[in-house]
DNA sequence: TTCAGGATGTACT
DNA sequence: GTACATCCTGAAC
């Protein structure tokens, strides 16, 4: 299987979050493959960022997995009910990772509704499909990543990102025409000057 | 359609 | 003890 290897997590990462837009996530969950299209990334840097857990080079033991080599998941517990996903980036050493904030549902689509509402995608109300995938707590719930996958290696099979549909025996969609937006990250007021950083992207569709 | 408020547990001071 | 890279519900408009 096709997928994007350990060197295109390894550079800068504020360029791997864009170019992670429009690839496809592919989830192994007993037996299943569950498949998402990224529409939405944020960058965060430990070097010079103080909205990273690892501002300044801080490692503990939670953020120990962001030190690591990249092509990693690095998955974390937040108010006390969420969980995000994130890919570490840069060579081992250097703290950064892409948190992905946004998907849409390729295949599988039927289990991810359950995994995250506990009844079929064609029982849920318009506001619950239109927000299915639209933020990091949501996506982790339906994709049923917890801690237990931090530290899961994205070059291996149990998760990991590939560039077409192709890669996984899918048919390609019609391509369709889109640009990629950029603005300041969501819930780091707290960050000083680096809540003002653009470093959150997404995928916009052209009229 | 937007908005405020509460739920909840872990990491770190 | 405090803060937190969030989400859902219910009420007002």
């Amino acid at each position: 299987m096709a997928r994007l290897s350990r060197q295109f997590y390894a550079g800068d990462t504020v360029e791997t979050a864009q170019n992670l837009l429009g690839k496809y996530l592919v989830r192994r969950l007993e037996g299943e493959t569950l498949v998402c299209r990224i529409t939405e990334t944020e960058a965060y840097i430990g070097r010079c960022d103080k909205a990273c857990h690892a501002y300044n080079y801080r490692k503990t033991d939670r953020t120990a997995t962001l030190f690591m080599e990249p092509g990693h998941a690095y998955v974390y517990f937040i108010y006390g009910m969420h969980h995000c996903l994130n890919f570490v980036t840069e060579p081992e050493g250097e703290p950064a990772a892409v948190l992905i904030r946004g998907l849409e549902a390729v295949a599988g689509r039927e289990t991810m509704s359950c995994l995250r509402y506990g009844k079929p995608f064609s029982e849920l109300t318009a506001y619950q499909r239109k927000n299915f995938l639209n933020g990091p707590g949501k996506l982790c719930k339906a994709l049923a990543l917890t801690r237990a996958d931090d530290r899961t290696d994205l070059t291996g099979d149990a998760l990991f990102v590939c560039d077409s549909l192709a890669d996984i025996g899918l048919p390609c969609p019609a391509p369709v025409r889109e640009t990629i937006c950029s603005g300041p990250r969501i819930g780091v007021d707290y960050a000083e000057e680096a809540r003002d950083f653009p470093w959150r992207f997404w995928l916009k569709k052209e009229a």
